[in-house]
DNA sequence: AGAAAACAGTTGGATATAAAACTAATCCGC
DNA sequence: GCGGATTAGTTTTATATCCAACTGTTTTCT
């Protein structure tokens, strides 16, 4: 059987009780070494890891980048803010919504183009966003520790050509 | 303005046009070297290319895990089985209820444990699974040449410490 | 100019997911 | 063995997300 007589690459496989074969590692498959499946884990960790930070600014990590790109391209679109989030414009309406509810962004509607809205963030966006950007250092550095500094820059070549790459 | 002056490391910024200045690249400032941010895009950006390929066996990526895990580990429990996918235990149940509904898996009780379903996969789960596998190494070769042949392990490797570390 | 195409944003329907509350079964400590 | 704690799975509630269809606006083509 492959799983106990092969020698497990993967000193990470999540032990669990499963049933009948109490606290034995769970066998992957050949998932255990697909960059599909790694790529899947690692973001949902890295994702849960900065949620915790984030929660305790008062916001939720899909906010971040949301206004990050407002904070960074005042009079941006919606529908180039989705873009550029890589989520569908559809998504945007209720989170801007929201964001807009609280005071943290404005929409302008534009004279020469009465579809769009044009993006900015109020004095109180700004100063969440620099809260957040705090988080996110932190969470950073934490990752670039796990990464390891020398191949930080490499790691984050390759994530770049993925999204590049394989949309 | 930082985003005309500063030359652009990234190479990789989703060009858009932008209300008021159009075709012009977003800036991302510090978003486009984090490794969260991008650690999502390439994640997001991975999992529509096999959305599109699994689709034509008639599957969803994230059924995909959930099969493998279960035919790999006959008997698995569901809370083991949440684990090793790294979801929530309640994710589980409307996808397995779908997948046994299917005919692709099957749950029995044991007289043991009365709480505790045992999973396993039926003849036709095992032969979409194994259409499934088939389409995930074509996957897998692609992201590989994406990612190249060289650096392959050691993202990988980055990859199981980020899952291992970070959560 | 007028019609067709493209575009910005919203809405509605669907799926995926998490967290918390819940039910039922089992285990543990005495 | 009994009663509280733990565990397995489900239900409920809430988000986030996509896609397709829709409304109103602008652009393009002729």
């Amino acid at each position: 059987m492959a799983r106990r007589g092969k020698k497990q690459k993967n000193g990470r496989t999540a032990l669990g009780k499963l049933n009948g074969r109490s606290a034995e590692a769970v066998d992957y498959g050949p998932l255990a070494d697909w960059v599909g499946f790694n790529l899947r884990m690692a973001q949902a960790a890295a994702f849960q890891a900065f949620s915790r930070r984030a929660q305790e600014v008062g916001t939720r990590p899909g906010r971040f980048a949301t206004l990050m790109l407002i904070g960074r391209n005042p009079g941006i679109s919606q529908t180039a803010l989705s873009r550029a989030n890589g989520r569908d414009k559809s998504s945007l309406t209720p989170v801007l919504n929201d964001l807009a509810r609280r005071g943290l962004i404005r929409r302008t509607r534009t004279r020469a183009d009465q579809r769009a809205y044009r993006l900015s963030l109020t004095p109180a966006g700004k100063s969440l966003l620099a809260q957040l950007v705090r988080c996110a250092r932190s969470h950073e550095r934490n990752l670039d520790r796990i990464i390891g500094t020398r191949e930080q820059k490499s790691f984050v070549r390759i994530l770049k050509r993925i999204i590049a790459q394989a949309g």
